[in-house]
DNA sequence: AGTATGATTGCCT
DNA sequence: GGCAATCATACTG
């Protein structure tokens, strides 16, 4: 049965890719989670390198709740918080498979090529119409809805660099499911 | 297929 | 004042 249990006191990284397969929701709105990317306070691109400041303040808190930031003035990006509170770390959510809810997000999107709909952490936001009022949410409570067991189902993982950063850009902390026509770019 | 560009805003140096 | 964990569109070859 599903459980909206998830251990988040781990690293960034293991999170990350145990997250490939769980289904978010926010109010029963949104998929399978396809495609992930690390971020840890010991790392450059993080925001949370530079240590806690008011737009990072989330990352630096318990586990297991939301992380929301706005991209380049425009999108709303989802991450989860991960390891110990303190530890400034976080998994951004860069795409969803599409599984519930199809026609709100479509017209959130404005779009109907559901390959399209969550491919990109931009678009992620979109559809589950996200914004500020998200951050530093308990991802256990509703409006979200995490369903899902890691390890239940099989899944091929694709691990590469992140996308969109310019400092410690090799670090291999991009994670995706093999084969998914969802993601937001080819490994 | 690949590359370029504008949109837009809050935070940090 | 500069920049950013992006996206859609409009080019080029």
């Amino acid at each position: 049965m599903p459980t909206n249990r998830f251990d988040f006191s781990r690293c960034s990284e293991v999170v990350a890719r145990e997250l490939i397969g769980i289904t978010v929701l926010i109010n029963g709105v949104g998929g399978r989670i396809v495609e992930t990317e690390a971020y840890d306070q010991q790392d450059a691109a993080s925001h949370s390198f530079g240590g806690q400041t008011p737009r990072n303040a989330a990352m630096f808190g318990p586990p297991g709740r939301a992380y929301v930031y706005r991209s380049y003035g425009i999108h709303w990006c989802l991450n989860f918080v991960c390891r110990d509170q303190g530890h400034g770390a976080g998994v951004l959510i860069r795409a969803l498979e599409p599984t519930a809810g199809m026609a709100v997000m479509q017209s959130r999107r404005g779009l109907d090529n559901p390959r399209l709909l969550c491919a990109g952490p931009g678009r992620v936001g979109q559809a589950l119409n996200i914004d500020a009022s998200f951050n530093d949410l308990p991802l256990d409570e509703p409006p979200f809805q995490l369903l899902g067991r890691p390890g239940t189902e099989p899944v091929v993982m694709l691990t590469g660099p992140r996308i969109g950063i310019s400092k410690a850009a090799e670090t291999p902390w991009r994670f995706g499911e093999a084969g998914s026509r969802f993601l937001s770019r080819r490994f």
